[in-house]
This record gives C-alpha cells, structure tokens and sequence, in this order.
DNA sequence: CGCTGACTTGACTTACATCAAACGAGGTGG
DNA sequence: CCACCTCGTTTGATGTAAGTCAAGTCAGCG
C-alpha cells in the first residue's frame, strides 16, 4: 500500500501546507502510508472504534462530532486541509469522536506506529486539538452573530495559511449543519446571516461569504466588555 | 526541596485516590519534588508563563481560566483533589490558562523533567484534560437546569471516586463563580438552584447541595430528544 | 409536472439576561 | 451594644434574543 516515497507529496497540492504546526515537516511526510478518497456522508473513522486511522486531510473536508449523553450528535469540529484526524489514536485506545466527511474529500494516511515513535513532535500536534477545542468552550457566551462573526473570520485567517483569499469563504457546511456546529436553531442561522448582511459585513450567496468589512466583523465577533471573574 | 521518598505519599490522605488515571500510580509518587501550599485566590500559574508548574491537587480546590478575547475571564475547568494541574506544561511552552485556588489548597508538586521522560504515561495524563474540556464544549446546548444538574452529577461521581458521598456535595465555587462557570447570569444560578429545590430534585444550603432525587435529576440534566446531525 | 431537500421568512413564545431592590451574615468602629 | 459598612446572595419586574411552529420559496430531479 505505501506508495514510493518520492511521489509521496512532492505530486500533492498541499504540499507546501501540510504538517504546517510541526517543527520538521519533512520528517512527518516520511510517514505518509497511502492515500484515500472519501465520499460524502462517508465515515474515515466512527466513535469508540479501536482502531482508528491516523491521517491528514488533503482536500474536502470534516466533521468531528461527538454524541450527546441524550443521544443527540453534536459537531465539535471541523478539520480542513492540512489538519489531522485521529489523533487520539495516539494516546487513547477508543476515540470518542466520529470524523464524518462533508464533501467528498482525499486524505493522507500516516503510520501512527511511527508517529508514536517520536513522542516529542506528535505531542506538538496535540496543542492544535487542545486549542480548537478551547474555542468551541466559550461558545455559550456569545450570542448568535458573534459566535458566527467568529467563525468566519478563523475561516478566514485559515484560507489565509493555505494561499487562499482571506475575503472570500465556501463554508464546509450546509446550514443544518452550521446551526449544530454554532449551536443555534437552523432558523437562526439564516436570520443571523442576513442580519450581518444588511449591517454590511458580508456578502451572502448560498454557502459562498464575502468578508466586507473585516474589522466591522471583528467587532461584532468580540464585543468589548468588561467583566471579572 | 526533595522529600523523601518514604514520606512523599504514605502519609497523605489523598494517597489512595492520587494518579488515579494513570496505569502504574507507583511511578509517579516517585515524581513528586515537594509540597506547598496556596493560600485562597493565589495563582499557582498564569497563562502566558512558561516556566508552570505541574502539580496534583492534595486539597482544596483550583479554577483554571482562560481570558477570551474580549478581555473577560472565563472558568473553563475546575481541578478537585487528584486531579492534575500544568500538564500543557509537558507539550507547548506557555499554558493559555491561568490556575488560581478558590480555597487555602495543598498540591504536590511534580518534577516534569522526569515526566516527559515518560511520553507513554503522560499522553495518558492528557486523555482527562480533554475530556473535560469536552463537557463544557456542549454546554450551550443545553438549558439552566441541565447544565447545573450535569454539573452536580459529575460533583457526586468525583466524591465517589474519592470514596466521599455521592449525594452530599460541597460547591467549590460561589454563586459569581458558577454562573461564569456554566456560563450564566449570577441570578439565574439562584433562581435555578431554587427550582431544582422545589422540584424536589435537591435540597440547598448555601455551598451544601443534597441530591435527594438522583434518578429525577439525571432526567432534567439529560432531557430525552431524539436530533440529528 | 409534482416531488423532495435546502433554505428563507413570518408570527408567536419563552428562557434567560438585565436592572433594581432588599436581605442576612460577618466585620469594624464609635 | 448598636449603627453601619461590605459582600454574597436572593427575589421581583421587565426586556429581548433566540427557539419553536408554520408557511412559503427556489433549486434540482425523477
């Protein structure tokens, strides 16, 4: 199954955006085992199994959800080109998390026996998962066009690493998914969409977003407010 | 600052309940450099720092927040005797959250050269870190008295591991401190704990939580709703 | 042509934040 | 000892963001 490794990434399109949060990024591609095209809806890897894959994503994109203690699926998560997926694999035996493709998408998949032969640089990996996940804790203090506003403009400055417009979105997710995501009714994200719209922050048209006015956006994202502990 | 081995860990009260997590507890008694005390409202790290300390906690009690971009603070985790405090210590160099006690609190320090020493064992560390982290993630998605009542089943859980009453809780956090905790208004707390009260689910005094009704709280914690993604 | 699925829009309801006042316990000082 | 703070908490009245219920639009498609 491994492919030759000349032809590993120097062929990629995301070569020159992957493994960007490692120190040696060259060192990570050696561990490259295969690649593999994911259909939409399809899932690379679904909660509390064991043997879960270690990739990198390589086009399209991800949702990471979790169940609920009700039952309920929850999207805790987005992975675009250039994240990892399964990196739980690494130090836990079940993840509790399923990675359901969006799109119909390509990934990298990565030998994780290697990768945990080199703990020192696969614990740096785990900040990333640590941080994204910070972000969606404080979801519950914002109200709805903020936690949107905030969304967009990490969409944003994520385009920005991969070479893409910082202006211009294709949001990863349909509305449904985006109101699960936000935590909000699917009406809410369509009132909250027109309202930045008419504000004049954005530009909306289906799934496609225009960034107006960035720093408009940035302050309703982050109303200013003092409070304490 | 080293103690002696013999009179590191025999004669704590927290001995049988430290390093519950991990899969050798004996190992990493041998980590323990000293003891120290922190008086109420003391920061044992802030966010930025590099050089943290990681610690477990012997006694009392630690709020870790986090500033968010507005400037505000945020209580995003709650460290209970045994737990574990500065682990980001072991994989980034500055911690994004600050440790301060909420009471006169005792932890024993660690010696985190020796920890990461030991990749395989500490990754295991990290398991906890992020599946706390999960449960404040989904906060938003549940109403007042859930969230309450989730966080009042997760207090009993605790106490049992730490062979304490499962129905008897001791809040370690004031009414300010939980609603930034669960991310609610002051008021609300009262008028939620009252509601439980008079459901019958719980009786309070003060910090003194009794859950009379654990079945009846678990349901209002966890209502029943079928969603999908 | 009428179906379904993704999205928008409107009318109504409600949980919760906000504003405001009052309470009780603990401390200090006259 | 009582008056008088402050601080943590409770309670009440009111406003509003966003959830819910319900129609309606628009696209693609068999």
């Amino acid at each position: 199954m491994a492919v030759s490794p000349e032809s590993r990434c120097s062929h990629c399109a995301m070569d020159r955006h992957c493994f960007h949060e490692t120190a040696v990024p060259e060192a990570f591609k050696g561990f490259v085992l295969d690649h593999e095209t994911v259909p939409a809806g399809e899932d690379l890897f679904v909660k509390g199994e064991p043997n879960i894959q270690t990739a990198v994503v390589q086009s399209g994109a991800f949702k990471l959800t979790q169940s609920t203690p009700t039952g309920a699926l929850q999207i805790i998560d987005i992975a675009l080109p250039g994240d990892y997926l399964g990196l739980s694999r690494l130090f836990q035996y079940a993840s509790p998390v399923s990675a359901t493709a969006v799109t119909r998408s390509r990934v990298c998949l990565l030998d994780h026996a290697r990768l945990n032969d080199n703990p020192k640089q696969t614990t740096q990996l785990l900040r990333r998962e640590l941080q994204s996940s910070r972000w969606h804790q404080s979801l519950a203090m914002y109200e709805a066009p903020a936690r949107m506003g905030q969304w967009f403009l990490r969409l944003g400055d994520n385009n920005e690493r991969r070479g893409l417009s910082r202006q211009r979105l294709t949001l990863p997710l349909n509305r449904t998914e985006t109101a699960n995501y936000l935590v909000m009714a699917l009406e809410t994200v369509s009132r909250t969409l027109k309202k930045l719209q008419t504000q004049g922050l954005i530009r909306v048209e289906g799934r496609t977003i225009d960034i107006l006015d960035e720093d408009g956006l940035r302050a309703c994202a982050y109303p200013s407010q003092e409070a304490e502990v």
